[in-house]
DNA sequence: ATGAAAGCGCTAACAC
DNA sequence: GTGTTAGCGCTTTCAT
C-alpha cells in the first residue's frame, strides 16, 4: 500500500501534520511560502493521499457500486461506460458486482454495501428478484438510482425506457409485415420491465383483435440446451408462430441457428424483431430488426442523477426518474426485402 | 453511510470494544456465551463492520483495480466477468476503470492508484501506451499482472495468448484458401500483441515466398468515419486485397459494410479473418472466422495470480506467467462453401 | 500563521 | 476471559 504520509512530509518541514494538511488543502489559514513548501516536498516524494484516511474521517467514500447481472450483454456494458464516465469524471470510483442473474448474490451483495463502503448504489435487478426487503434496508442507508431493470416498490429515482411501448412497436410491426401468429421470448415474471413489455405486446394484439395465446409465450431458461429445445419444440409445432419478439437479446443466436436446422427461412418463414444492442445487428445474416436501448445515455443519466443527490440532500428522489425512449430499428429479418 | 459501530455493541452489552471485536472474531480467548451474546446483538441490529476503518489498520483494501481500455467489448467484458468471478470468490472487491484507449488517463488512474485504494492491479494497455514509468511506479508500491495487452517492460506476471501464432494461422488460413494479397488491420504500433500479430503475419508470407508489402497494412484509426474512408481506398485499390486479416474485431463490421457498399462479395471476392469473442460471428452475413481469445479464462487466471500472490509474499512473479492458446474457427467468411 | 489534540471504526498488544 | 490503550492517516476544532 502507498507509503508516504502527511506525518512524513510534517517531519521533514518541521510542521505540524494539521500545517501540512492544510496546506494541501490550499487553506487561507496557511502562508503562501508554506504552501509552496509543502507542495514542492509532496510533489518531490510523490505524496497521494491515503483514501480510506480520509474516507473514515469524512464518512464519506468517494466511491459508488454498480450492480448488475452481467456485463459480457451489449446493454449493461453500455451503461457501465456510461456510469464510469461519469463517474471518472466527479472524480469518483466504481466499485463493479455482477450478479450473475441469481438471487442470493444480489442479496449477499447488498448486504456487504450497508457497511458503508460506497456513498451511493447504481443497479438492476436480477431476473428472479421478486422480494425487496435488501433493496429497501439499504436504500434507508445509501442513495440508490435504479437502471432498466427497476424495483416499482422502492421510492427512489428510476431509469427505464418505454418498455411497454417498445412491446408494442414490435409486435405492431410484425402485424404490419402480416404475421399472423407472433410469439414472443420473455426473460422473467417478477421484472417490471418483462412485464411491461408483455403487456404491450398483449396490447398490439388486441388492437388488431386478436387473441391472446398463452401458448406463444416462451419463457428463457438458464439452461441454454433447455433453450435451444424450447425453441425447436415451438418452431416444430403444427401451428407455429411466423413471426417472433425476442425481449432479451442472447436469444437472438438461437433462434437464428434453430431456425437455419429446421430450415425456416428468416423473414420468410419466420420474422424476428429482438431487443438489442449488440453492434453487429446490420450485418447479420440477414440483418436484423431491433428495438435498441439507449444504453449509454441510461447509465450516464442514472450516474448523473446519483451525483447530484450526492451534493446536496434535499432532492425528492422520484421527480428524477426518467423514461429514455428507445427505438425500432427495421432491418431484413422483419421485412420481405431480403 | 452505514451506523451501527462496534462501540455501540460494546455498551449495549457492557463490555469492551476489544471483547466484541474478538467475539466479532471468533477469537478463542473469548467465552462462547458472550460471542453468542455479541452475535445476537450484531445480528439484531443488522450490524457490518466499516470495511475502511480495518483497511486502514490492516493496511489492506481487500480491493483491486481493473483497468481495462474499454467495457463495450466482447474480449474485454468476457475478461472482467473472468476477474469478477475470481475476485468475489475471494471476498475482493474490484474497482473498474476504463482508458477509453487515453494514455493520459491511463496516467492519471495508475497515479491515483498509489495511494493503497487497491491491494493489486489487474490491467491490459492503452493502444498508445509507448512509455511505461507511469507502470514501473506503480509496480513498485503494488503488486500487478497484465493480461493481453502486457506491458514487456515491466518485471511482472502476464497472461497472453499465442499472439504469433495466431496472426500466421490467421495469415495462412488465407494462404491456404488461394488468397494472392492479403492486408491486414493493425490496432497499434507500441502494442506487443500487435507488433506479435504482424510478426506471424510476415512469417506465414515469408514461408510461402511471399514479399510483405507495407501497403497492406492498414491502420486502425480512432475516428470511425476514417476507418471506413481507409477500407474502401484499399477495397476500391487496382490490386486490391483478396483476403484480409483483422486483429481487432471492432473493424469486422466495418469491413462487411464497406465490402456490401463496393458489391464485393465475401468470400467469393473477399476473405475474411477477424480475432473476435463476439457471440454473433456464427450469424452474421456470413459467419465469420475468427481467431477466437480464451478471454474469460484470462481474466480468471490473472486474478488468480494476483490473489495468491496477495496471500504469500515470496512469489517469483515472472514465473507466474502463461500463455493461453486462442482458437482459429473457420467459417463462411474465408472458404468457399458459401 | 501554526500547533496540539481528538476522533472516524477497527484490531492487536499487553495488562489484569 | 475481558479491559485498556495505542495507532492506522487524515481533518478539524480550538488554542496559541
Amino acid at each position: 500500500m502507498g507509503n508516504i504520509t502527511i506525518k512524513m512530509l510534517a517531519k521533514e518541514l518541521n510542521l505540524s501534520t494539521a500545517a501540512v494538511s492544510k496546506a494541501l488543502n490550499d487553506s487561507h489559514e496557511i502562508s503562501e511560502s508554506t504552501k509552496q513548501r509543502v507542495l514542492e516536498l509532496a510533489a518531490a516524494l510523490n505524496y497521494v493521499p491515503h483514501p480510506y484516511a480520509g474516507s473514515l474521517r469524512e464518512k464519506k467514500s468517494n466511491t459508488i457500486a454498480v450492480v448488475i447481472p452481467e456485463v459480457a450483454d451489449s446493454f449493461f456494458s453500455l451503461a457501465l461506460n456510461g456510469i464510469e464516465s461519469v463517474a471518472i469524471e466527479k472524480g469518483y470510483h466504481a466499485l463493479i458486482y455482477l450478479t450473475h442473474e441469481r438471487f442470493e448474490r444480489e442479496k449477499t451483495i447488498l448486504k456487504d454495501l450497508e457497511s458503508g463502503r460506497v456513498d451511493g448504489v447504481i443497479m438492476s435487478l436480477t431476473m428472479k428478484t421478486n422480494t425487496f426487503g435488501h433493496l429497501k434496508t439499504l436504500n434507508k442507508i445509501v442513495p440508490m438510482v435504479f437502471f432498466d431493470r427497476v424495483c416499482e416498490e422502492i421510492d427512489t429515482a428510476k431509469i427505464t425506457t418505454n418498455d411497454e411501448e417498445c412491446g408494442y412497436q414490435a409486435t405492431q410491426h410484425l402485424i404490419d409485415q402480416d404475421c399472423k401468429k407472433i410469439a414472443i421470448l420473455s426473460i422473467s415474471d417478477s421484472l417490471s420491465i418483462s412485464s411491461k413489455r408483455m403487456q404491450g405486446y398483449q396490447r398490439a394484439l388486441l388492437d388488431s383483435g386478436r387473441a391472446y395465446d398463452a401458448s406463444c409465450v416462451i419463457d428463457y431458461s438458464e439452461d441454454p440446451a433447455e433453450n435451444l429445445e424450447q425453441l425447436r419444440k415451438a418452431f416444430k409445432a403444427a401451428g407455429r408462430p411466423d413471426g417472433i419478439v425476442a425481449t432479451v437479446s442472447k436469444m437472438t443466436t438461437d433462434i437464428y441457428l434453430v431456425a437455419m436446422e429446421l430450415g425456416l427461412r428468416i423473414p420468410e418463414d419466420l420474422k424476428v424483431v429482438s431487443f438489442s444492442n449488440d453492434s453487429t445487428v446490420a450485418i447479420l445474416n440477414p440483418s436484423l430488426t431491433t428495438i435498441t436501448q439507449p444504453a449509454f445515455e441510461m447509465g450516464e443519466l442514472a450516474a448523473n442523477i446519483l451525483f447530484r443527490a450526492l451534493k446536496k440532500k434535499d432532492l425528492i428522489w422520484t421527480e428524477e426518474s426518467r423514461v429514455l425512449p428507445s427505438q425500432l430499428f427495421i432491418r431484413n429479418s422483419s421485412t420481405g426485402s431480403l
